[in-house]
DNA sequence: GGCGATAAAGTCGTGTACGATTTATTTAGT
DNA sequence: ACTAAATAAATCGTACACGACTTTATCGCC
């Protein structure tokens, strides 16, 4: 016996997080963001100046994915990226000024989000952490 | 202040999201099949002959992503797309014999999964009506 | 001090997502 | 009856996501 999608808790996960991307979408078109952009432009803010493998840990992002996104907002002028001169492998990311200047004005926009889910501050945060949970059982970080 | 994203609920379902496809993929590849090629099957092995829209409703899927992953699938050869006689703007699908194999072949593949999660499933059963619940609530279904 | 193993980033090809637009068909209003 | 509006699917372009592989640099160990 098959289940239909709506049954089954990989689909539930799999169409809201499609809905939470058309969710943000109209905040940060405004910004000139994509989704995935957004969230680089989130993690540098919070630790400026991290090399790719870091902000692929972070992210979960490999660099196959991580590179070309990387690009694409170099080019934007919002970040730059610099080989490490001690280790040569590395390549370090910064925000530019235009950089910080966008991740200002993006603060205001996991707050809009919550409050389209209609959950409570508490409420969001359980849930957070049973998916962040329910991740890292599916797949351990790489240490 | 800017949250990082391990701190957003957006990031932990966008992640969690991310991960369920990888947990998937060595249970998929066996069968040849992509995460939402699994769910086209199993869409339609709860009910066959769906036109393209009726899928796209269930699968939460607009046409512009739906029409190349069902020429693919059946392309391979796991179902048909029929031009409607008595509305010649719909697409009936259906599953081929080769598509109803693949179907039950899949069957084991959710349970192989609510394992790996460590939930128990009255835990997966709430968690999929919490996520159902918040992504109509981002997204209401078009009427 | 040289060389195989390891590590970091990048490249390439395939498969989704999705906004914007197009084409073909049906429905509605006069 | 006839056309404007609406509907269903398809097409096109851009941007992820990721498996498989390559390139370059560092590390371990004799």
């Amino acid at each position: 016996m098959t289940l239909a999608p709506s049954d089954m808790v990989c689909f539930a996960l799999h169409s809201a997080a499609l809905a939470v991307h058309s969710a943000y979408a109209p905040l940060l078109d405004r910004l000139g963001l994509t989704y995935p952009q957004y969230l680089v432009i989130s993690a540098l803010k919070a630790q400026d100046g991290q090399t790719v493998g870091q902000l692929g840990g972070a992210l979960r992002l490999d660099t196959n994915t991580l590179t070309p996104l990387l690009k694409r907002m170099e080019a934007a002028g919002w970040l730059t990226r610099q080989r490490e001169t001690a280790d040569e492998r590395q390549v370090r990311v910064s925000l530019t000024e235009a950089g910080h200047d966008l991740a200002r004005q993006a603060t205001t926009v996991p707050q809009a989000f919550a409050e389209r889910t209609g959950l409570t501050q508490s409420e969001l945060a359980d849930l957070r952490d049973i998916l962040l949970a329910l991740r890292d059982r599916l797949k351990p970080t790489k240490t």
